[in-house]
RNA sequence: GGGUCGCUAGCUCAGCUGGUAGAGCAGUUCGCUUUUAACGAAUUGGUCACAGGUUCGAAUCCUGUGCGACCCA
């Protein structure tokens, strides 16, 4: 069968295994404790800029570099080659002239992926390309594998997420959104830091999942005996912090919730949430633009940005009500229809948007908002003004207990943040976790369950304070112009 | 769950109204001492996703299944 399968998979496989048996026998296979003393681009920025003759008089030798072998071009008894390491690609001469006889011959049966170490002399070729002249090469990582296709990469959507190192090694393009993306999160961590806020670690694993609507992915464990739920959200002990004293805390972390996967949602997301004591809310919605705005600049970008095919302002953030919204964009509707709950239903089936007889006015208002605003929100736009009912731990407003002081962030049609002052009155939170156990036993598997610590917590008095989640994963892909999660995300979860 | 598109060499892709499988890259061999997706010559490599059906004949047409992508709910 294998006879059949010459200079197929298999046979590449063995080919490039003769040639690592080879190695073995010499025992110089899976070098170890080569250090480089160059990275590429430390030397394309350092000389990249001087003239053949100027880095000729310079005579920079003995340097040396290592990474993967991207371009291999033979010409007879001399060769150029493109290595790749962590920081960008550089090409090395390997002439016979300066290099063992030997040494030349077997590095011309060397491939294309195989991770190699050059050391010698930097010169600029005659078409000015920075260039590293071996006096001596060294093969520290045989590789077993034929490499993506050169020219166009992997085109195998499924096989660049599942191993992922084949995108990277060969799509410097994607490499940088995940450059872009430390960035991004190291520049969130900044604006944190010097804005006076503490990073904590809450727990992943919860008994009662709370802090969120949605459903959670349930664990267990052995010695408990005890069922555990992957956290929705860190809300709820963030705000245990701020009652022990804390006054501004905060956590940049992976948070669970088992809905299906699109290009928008993954089971395993990344949030920031912040919670400061004694916050002002318009304070904190200033706040939340400066975060991203300090983000966006971290990569690079100016105001202007485009996500989807957006032309995106982040110099011009603006604030809305959500009623005003839902009329602006439901012409049949009028600010009285919006609190009567017969004409909201009504409506709602003249757009063909099933509801539930269980939702009361806040809840089908809000099905309408996110059903006709939501999408149109291209420009970064602070939404205000939600109903009580759909925000089951913020506080009521002062004049207009049926509405909750809190905000959501939509930028090119998607929510990007959450924010709202805290519910610290501890009865009013008791029997809204009533009403969420009562909508769980209606048969809504997204609503809360009754986390009496958590009540517990809140009669020793939490300072009143403003909390916000941000969706860092939405952020990155926003900043990087992605439409797709899962290119933000290096493992992105997969069917099946 | 519904719709649309896709699955051909290790990789990237052609393959017309049905006539028995093609290119580039990678690999192998040879040549070539400043190349730039190096080049030139030769060469290897296929259960055309899978299963049925139509047909003298199917990668191609039909039906079903699987896997994937995107859109909608």
């Amino acid at each position: 069968m294998s006879d059949s399968n010459i200079g197929g998979e298999a046979s590449i496989l063995e080919e490039r295994r003769r040639k690592l048996e080879e190695l073995r026998e010499q025992n110089i296979a899976y070098v170890n404790n080569y250090t480089p003393t160059n990275k590429a681009k430390e030397l394309h920025d350092s000389h990249g800029q001087l003239s053949k003759e100027e880095l000729e008089n310079k005579k920079i030798t003995n340097l040396s570099v290592a990474g993967r072998i991207v371009l291999k071009r033979v010409m007879g008894n001399a060769s150029f080659v493109t290595i790749r390491d962590g920081s960008g690609d550089i090409q090395a001469y390997i002439s016979k002239n300066n290099i063992d006889t030997e040494l030349y011959k077997n590095f011309k049966s060397w491939d294309l992926g195989d991770i190699i170490g050059i050391t010698g002399n930097l010169f600029k070729t005659k078409t000015e390309e920075l260039t590293v002249e071996a006096h001596s090469i060294i093969l520290l990582t045989k590789s077993l594998r034929p490499m993506p296709e050169k020219h166009k990469g992997l085109a195998d959507i499924e096989i660049k997420y599942r191993q992922r190192y084949l995108d990277l090694m060969s799509s410097p393009e994607s490499k940088e959104i995940f450059i872009k993306r430390s960035k991004i999160v190291s520049s969130i961590r900044s604006s944190m830091l010097e804005d006076g806020f503490l990073e904590v670690e809450t727990p992943m694993m919860h008994s009662i999942p709370g802090g969120a609507v949605a459903k959670p992915f349930i664990t267990k464990h052995n010695a408990l005996d005890r069922e555990l739920f992957l956290r929705i959200a860190p809300e709820l002990h963030l705000k245990r912090l701020l009652v022990g004293g804390f006054d501004k805390v905060f956590e940049i972390n992976r948070s669970f919730r088992n809905e299906g996967l699109s290009t928008r949602h993954n089971p395993e997301f990344t949030m920031l949430e912040f919670y400061a004591a004694f916050a002002t809310f318009n304070g904190t919605i200033d706040f939340t633009e400066k975060i991203i705005k300090s983000a966006s600049k971290a990569v690079g970008n100016n105001s202007k940005i485009e996500w989807d095919g957006d032309k995106i302002d982040l110099s011009n953030f603006s604030t809305k009500t959500l009623n005003d919204l839902v009329i602006e964009h439901n012409s049949d509707l009028c600010a009285d229809d919006l609190m009567n709950l017969d004409k909201l239903r009504s409506y709602s089936k003249s757009i063909k948007m099933p509801y539930k007889d269980s939702w009361g006015v806040g809840k089908v208002l809000l099905e309408i908002f996110e059903k006709s605003v939501e999408a149109n929100l291209i420009q970064p736009t602070f939404v205000t003004e939600y109903p009580v009912e759909v925000s089951p731990l913020s506080r009521r407003n002062n004049e207009n207990p049926s509405i909750a002081d809190r905000f959501e962030l939509f930028i090119g049609g998607k929510e990007i943040a959450n924010g709202f002052c805290e519910l610290n009155d501890p009865d009013d939170q008791a029997e809204r976790f009533k009403e969420q156990v009562k909508a769980k036993a209606d048969g809504d598997d997204e609503a809360m369950g009754y986390d009496e610590d958590y009540i517990t917590a809140l009669e020793h008095g939490m300072p009143p304070a403003v909390g916000v989640g941000v969706g860092v994963d939405r952020l990155v892909m926003m900043l990087t112009n992605q439409s797709s999660i899962r290119d933000v995300i290096l493992f992105p979860q997969l069917k099946s």
